[in-house]
DNA sequence: ATCATGGTATCGTCCAACGATATTGTGCGT
DNA sequence: ACGCACAATATCGTTGGACGATACCATGAT
């Protein structure tokens, strides 16, 4: 149930850091657990995916100490969205948070 | 995409106005729909039985204009997940509301 | 050339979302 | 008293997402 209310939070989140820089999975795993979100590679991989192939990120791959990683980055579209989401949230604060 | 986000959204609207009031389910989904929330009742029905079933609802029958309405409210459960949410809202709007 | 490591990918299962359609209970008109 | 219309709730079949667990891959070190 929280999950479920949490899943939303999460796709803001991997929006608003891929925005402000280039993310990669298991940084952003260990970024939501920072802020008390426990999410799978199960969960956070087929996510990244999705945002891709619908156009919100875009991907690169890099050898990076060795090991090869995939970092993601927004794109116009998903900049859109996330918008309209922080639109959505303040209108949601601003009706529940009295 | 958005959908997936919003649904999140959509559960907190209804715990919330669980919280200020009895509400139904012809009644939330006018109010959803007026924040901007298109839902069908093969989606929030199911979500509203499953909140009952979790024990974040309680269900009330009423005759009322001549149509049986099942009224909820909510639960001492369901008040302590709302505030949990709220919390991680404010998390949120902090995080990426800058 | 093997191994450990950091990182990514996917498999099987289960549950939720969705639009569309069916079902229910009630009051009203006749 | 009967059937009909209506408001509201419920459910069906399909599709898609979430999850934990497990497998996979590329590289550098030894």
């Amino acid at each position: 149930m929280m999950r479920n209310i949490f899943l939303g939070f999460i796709r803001i989140h991997i929006l608003h850091h891929a925005n402000k820089g280039e993310i990669f999975g298991v940084w952003m795993m260990d970024e939501l657990r920072s802020h008390g979100y426990s999410i799978s590679t199960g969960t956070l991989y087929p996510i990244l995916h999705s945002l891709e192939k619908d156009g919100y990120l875009t991907k690169r791959d890099e050898v990076a100490d060795g090991k090869v990683r995939k970092y993601y980055r927004i794109t116009e579209k998903g900049i859109t969205a996330l918008e309209e989401a922080k639109k959505k949230i303040r209108e949601l604060v601003d009706e529940i948070m009295v």
